[in-house]
DNA sequence: CGGCTATTTGATGGTAGTCAAGTACCGTGG
DNA sequence: CCACGGTACTTGACTACCATCAAATAGCCG
């Protein structure tokens, strides 16, 4: 499934430092943390953990994009988040050490880092200033949730989808690589109906799209068709 | 709106020892948090806190029944949680200093004890034990958020409501004081549609109810009709 | 070129939201 | 004690949104 890759340690360290959640953790933490780092490769479509596996690594995401899903009973898959560079795959779990409860997938080819559960959890737990950090981190994540719970249930799907395509713009940029499948996965709705959806936007040219590639044209505008103020926060689980 | 109260030191310590938050914190940061707590009474209906209020205080609910939702542009109450004795309001925006992304509502007659948000932060901040529970909660809550998730965008109201119903009976036992509508506000539905479910759990006998009051008579069998194995966590925001 | 993935469009039907009207229950105050 | 107003529940009819199914088109890669 995955593949080992060489890497220096300066590069490991580099990495972790420019991770979100490590952002506030201390020199010593990072440089523990790069000693014990080994980094893989996985391909489009590889499955990188599992629902309901035990939890046994942390992650960092160095290239490429995950995708952080739950399928239900029937099949539906639901895309919970999207993880790019920098952006921790699990970290909501690795404390408790509940076992997963969203499988991740790679969308292109990943690039990532690792580090034992163990080991991650008895470094980090003496560096207040990351603990802080951590909680800070899961309030936003918690926020960020009840906001899509509000939508899921309060909003149609037009609403969802701007949504949806604002805060990838806000944390992607205008050139977003996606498919409607994946974005109707992560709105909560069908390939089709983001394609009608899609259809609106692109005759007020607030988006224009081909084939795996979406380009926000008008930033603003996307703005003002996200209604529920607060925008959306990037939503890192 | 709120009516203080007079209450002795002990009995703040009792209540503070006896919440589900604190249950891991060190004698000294209940003690040193008992000696700042003031208790509050409020009435059925009277607003606690409200949505993008500064977050002031640290909540613990000594009697009576919280409702924390929010509302939406059209109108529509969303409730996330309901908080009973024992648990803490807004224990998720308390470290990020963040105003309250939720509202807090008195479902009954209603007393809690607060502390002031900075107090009780520079109070717990120290105390090792107490962060890392805070953590394991948080990651509690947001896996409960994406199950509800998944729920809203995938599952059909009836399910939606069985789900709320098993979790509310696993939370409060088999007599739930709740109105239709307020299941409703819950599951993500309309009183109407809640009531139509009913009919159909009462004529297999799982459930009863009169005005303002939900029998549970077959828990075993609600906890079959909840498909999604996991069943749902208690959810505290 | 053929096979695959992705997009597009149309037609159809079901779920559940909305509107409306009517019933039962409760507490209160004359 | 009963009348009354408010709250909660109930049922029916209608309709919109959107999922689903089906089929056609278009770009990409080996």
């Amino acid at each position: 499934m995955s593949k080992s890759i060489e890497m220096s340690t300066t590069e490991k360290h580099e990495i972790l430092r420019g991770s979100y959640t490590l952002e506030t953790a201390s020199e010593d933490t990072i440089a523990e943390l790069a000693s014990l780092a080994t980094a893989h490769l996985f391909k489009k479509g590889d499955l990188i953990f599992r629902e309901d596996d035990p939890c046994r690594f942390f992650h960092v995401v160095k290239e490429g994009l995950v995708k952080n899903f739950k399928q239900s009973g029937s099949g539906r898959h639901f895309t919970a988040s999207v993880g790019g560079p920098g952006d921790t795959l699990n970290t909501v779990v690795l404390f408790s050490g509940s076992p997963y409860f969203l499988s991740a997938q790679a969308m292109d080819n990943v690039v990532l880092l690792r580090v034992k559960r163990d080991d991650y959890v008895s470094i980090t737990m003496e560096d207040q200033g990351y603990l802080l950090k951590q909680l800070y981190i899961s309030e936003q994540v918690v926020k960020s949730c009840c906001d899509r719970l509000m939508d899921a249930v309060g909003e149609r799907a037009e609403q969802r989808v701007y949504n949806m395509l604002h805060m990838l713009y806000a944390k992607f940029g205008s050139e977003l690589r996606f498919t409607s499948e994946e974005i109707g996965e992560l709105s909560g709705t069908t390939t089709e109906t983001v394609i009608r959806i899609f259809a609106g936007l692109k005759s007020l040219n607030v988006i224009g799209s081909e084939r795996r590639n979406i380009h926000i044209l008008n930033g603003v505008e996307l703005r003002n068709l996200c209604r529920g103020s607060s925008g959306h926060s990037p939503g890192r689980i």
